[in-house]
DNA sequence: AGCCAGATTTTCT
DNA sequence: GAAAATCTGGCTA
């Protein structure tokens, strides 16, 4: 078991240099994508009077919305909301759910094809306490469990839609910090069309992964 | 650990 | 006007 408040204050040195992974490093494909994000790192940075702060976490679940698939948000062809689903891979995608949650998601495929990942979870490496802000969990394993908790708790509003996340910036996604465990796979959640796609990719044993547990085996 | 209802608003038909 | 890539708290066991 590995929790993020304990990595955070024994392996983890205040500040250290992170790069942005390059689009050409991002595989096309969006299933790939979704897997290849697995183990990096997400990095938000917001401005507080004045001076940057960081917050990183590993991504440890995330499901493709790929291109022709009746689930995706794309399915439909390009409208006001959707947009950044067609950008050129790498661009953020953010819509309001549910009423009350934002999801964050980047572009893939190539730029006017439809298609785009999710990022359902992630651990917590540095600034969970800011992160936990942002929430009123209890539960640090939960901060950022789930599609809706990861977005509340990385700050993450539909102001950063069409962002691209591939240079240092508001959001940006980094290197792994730590090497990524075994990947499983499994339908996605909370989905009626195409629910029997395996497009969902995780970090099996990690308990940062959100779903009930006979998804996570 | 699992089931359920309620919250709440954008988007598209 | 209905559906929606969800979360929370309360209940049961």
């Amino acid at each position: 078991m590995t929790f993020a408040f304990l990595l955070e204050s024994h392996f983890m040195p205040r500040s250290r240099t992170l790069h942005p992974l390059r689009r050409s490093e991002l595989p096309q494909d969006a299933a790939e994508l979704a897997r290849f994000l697995i183990g990096k790192t997400l990095v938000r940075e917001l401005r507080r009077n004045g001076e940057t702060r960081r917050i990183l976490a590993r991504i440890v679940e995330t499901e493709a919305y790929v291109p022709g698939d009746a689930a995706a948000h794309s399915f439909i062809g390009q409208t006001a909301r959707n947009r950044s689903l067609f950008l050129e891979r790498g661009h953020a995608y953010v819509y309001f759910c549910y009423g009350m949650h934002y999801m964050l998601n980047v572009s893939a495929e190539a730029e006017g094809t439809g298609a785009g990942v999710l990022f359902r979870a992630a651990e917590p490496l540095e600034g969970a306490e800011r992160m936990q802000g942002f929430r009123t969990a209890r539960d640090p394993r939960k901060i950022a469990s789930g599609p809706g908790r990861l977005a509340r708790a990385m700050h993450v509003k539909r102001t950063l839609d069409g962002l691209d996340i591939t240079h240092v910036g508001p959001l940006w996604i980094a290197a792994p910090l730590r090497p990524v465990g075994e990947i499983a796979i499994s339908v996605r959640i909370g989905i009626t069309k195409e629910a029997h796609r395996p497009l969902r990719f995780f970090e099996r044993g990690n308990p940062a992964v959100s779903g009930p547990r006979h998804m996570n085996e």
